[in-house]
DNA sequence: TGCAATTTATGACAATCGTAGTAAGATCCA
DNA sequence: TGGATCTTACTACGATTGTCATAAATTGCA
């Protein structure tokens, strides 16, 4: 039953995902008409349960049952990109930003928040005295 | 004859072509001494082998063949990310970048280079009469 | 109640990936 | 030149994924 989270999911599941994050609790039929794309409905079925399988998502035992994603999208998305950072640019993340902040477009708000988590991770770097050997 | 460039690459394959990215022009033997971690001789060729067959690594006809990275590190791990923007996120970024520069060691440098980022969008989305519908 | 519709459970299958063994071919040096 | 060594080619195999089809079970309604 259920192993820990899994490091990794495929693009499929974190399609899956997605939607619950989106929709919340739904049931089957529900999740397949709730995805952006048209998939199989014993497609998205098997995607489900596998996802259950794998302990990010859990089911109710209601008739038609209702399932919820049990990872926190945060979690997920923080999870995957520290991979995708590690794998393709051995650590650096100032490109990585630079791309996100050049190729996206930002809105006003969007742009304040950012400044103000430089500000931070200022205000972090000056001071501290933790590790950086 | 080499497919386009594959909008999708695995951890195996992105391991391969950090380390190309890294050493340059490698024989086999090379690359295999040049990944951070211990991965069989056939494995690496194989690894290789297929990352010609999808373009995205060209190897010369020297003897012992030299195998080089045909991408650029940018042009990946731009698409990458996008990818999981899309995938995790649903398409916001500022998240994202969050968990980048709260979770990550920066630099004094780094930090000037993101404000500097920060401050280019900043006017780019002051000005613009280009697009957002 | 009994059938139609809905929901679930299983089984399948091909493609991709990670891993590597084995064998064949090419080189080099004693 | 003849074997030792290095390179390269081929083959294999199990796990994961994406995609469903089919069959079995359950429900709702006429």
């Amino acid at each position: 039953m259920a192993k820990r989270k899994p490091s990794r999911l495929s693009a499929g599941e974190l399609e899956i995902l997605q939607m619950l994050w989106r929709q919340g609790p739904v049931t089957l039929s529900e999740a397949q008409s709730g995805l952006r794309r048209k998939i199989g409905y014993t497609t998205v079925q098997t995607r489900l349960n596998r996802l259950v399988e794998k302990g990010v998502v859990t089911r109710t035992l209601e008739r038609p049952a209702r399932y919820t994603a049990a990872v926190e999208q945060r979690e997920v998305s923080a999870r995957h990109l520290d991979l995708l950072v590690d794998r393709v640019t051995g650590g650096s993340v100032v490109p990585l930003v630079a791309h996100l902040v050049r190729d996206r477009a930002l809105t006003a708000d969007d742009i304040a928040e950012l400044k103000q988590l430089i500000g931070q991770a200022e205000r972090q770097a000056r001071k501290p005295n933790n590790g950086k050997k």
